[in-house]
DNA sequence: GTATGTGAATCACTTCACAGCG
DNA sequence: CGCTGTGAAGTGATTCACATAC
């Protein structure tokens, strides 16, 4: 009913709402959203509107009543609890990431292969070894999965967080998993990204 | 003439491509292609033949060569210099990944606004403040920016890395930068990845 | 005059269908 | 026969144009 590329941009929307809020900004039109956010004021009324109306043709959109109507309808009101599986560097680094918390994602359990690891690392939330995830995710009822294992692992977690119950997860390893479908993925490659800017700086 | 899309896919064709020769896989199909990739095999046909045509009817794809000749056409067979600006978890994780350097980018420069970090991390290139950055790129040479600093810091490192000739830039800060428009900018907006994925879990 | 909301038109990408080849 | 290559058809998203509201 409303597409990915959709979710995307009012999710982009919501962030962009909160910094405006957080400024003492009380309206906002489609035109200035574009300004900020680079889609086109079209696309962005569609999107807004594909749940219903709001908005009025005087000043554009109140801040904080929008900000709410999206919250809720994209459920980003409760906050969502997150694991994250791989406490490597760039795992450590994304569980210090401030901007998780401020917009609602609490992390509650992290996984690694090295038991090692699970016994020193430092952190505000307990740390099991792999072999745990499942019971740990059903336990505490993980929403989100956040995998920052090497891709020889990568499968396997994400299998286990599957059997845990988990339904989303952000895939960090540059491996594509086979996932069942009600699953949803998002993957971020890192690496094809760099390759991505030397392929268009050659092309464009 | 080739859209970014492809260029995307082609992309992470090359990746898998890489990790079938490491495997010794002499040749693979567009259908084999489709299997470890997502992609379709028609969207993988269309894209490897917009450079012009290779691949046989008889068992596909030389891996060897394809690999070749799209890293030819992306531009990624001669190795890239990278920069990284903001030294704090996440910056430092990324300069540690070693799936950059195995794909031909190697860093060269850091950039940090503390010169208490610049002066004591440890890495195996040279740091400097942020007020270097434009002298720096310039004279390195360097191809690619990568942004790991706080949004209000954004914008201002993204002039001077510009300034100082850079034409690409991948952007971990969630902000959209305003850059001219022979920059290329691909944003990795994580947290809204999170939100992007609560969103599914509730709409799909 | 400056907004929003929305059908219509356009554009871009993907899928289909199949011809050609080893 | 399975595979590539490719025009044609289909699909989905973006842009345009404008009616409507304040």
């Amino acid at each position: 009913m409303i597409s990915p590329t959709s979710i995307n941009r009012l999710c982009r929307i919501c962030s962009t709402l909160e910094i405006l809020r957080s400024n003492g900004v009380k309206s906002v039109s489609s035109s200035e959203l574009e300004k900020i956010t680079g889609f086109s004021s079209n696309s962005i009324r569609k999107d807004i509107n594909s749940f219903g109306q709001t908005g009025s043709s005087k000043s554009g959109y109140v801040v904080e009543d929008l900000l709410f109507f999206l919250k809720s309808n994209l459920g980003l009101v409760e906050s969502k609890s997150v694991c994250i599986v791989g406490l490597g560097k760039l795992g450590m680094s994304l569980v210090k990431y401030p901007s998780f918390k401020e917009r609602g994602f609490e992390f509650v359990a992290g996984f690694d292969s090295s038991t090692n690891k699970v016994e020193t690392l430092e952190a505000d939330f307990a740390l099991y070894p792999f072999f745990e995830i499942e019971d740990v995710v059903r336990h505490k009822n993980i929403d989100i999965g956040i995998l920052t294992v090497p891709k020889e692992e990568a499968q396997i977690c994400a299998d286990r967080l599957v059997s845990g119950g988990i339904k989303a997860i952000l895939n960090f390893a540059p491996t594509k998993l086979k996932l069942p479908s009600d699953v949803v993925v998002r993957d971020l490659y890192v690496t094809d990204e760099l390759m991505f800017l030397s392929a268009m700086l050659k092309l464009k």
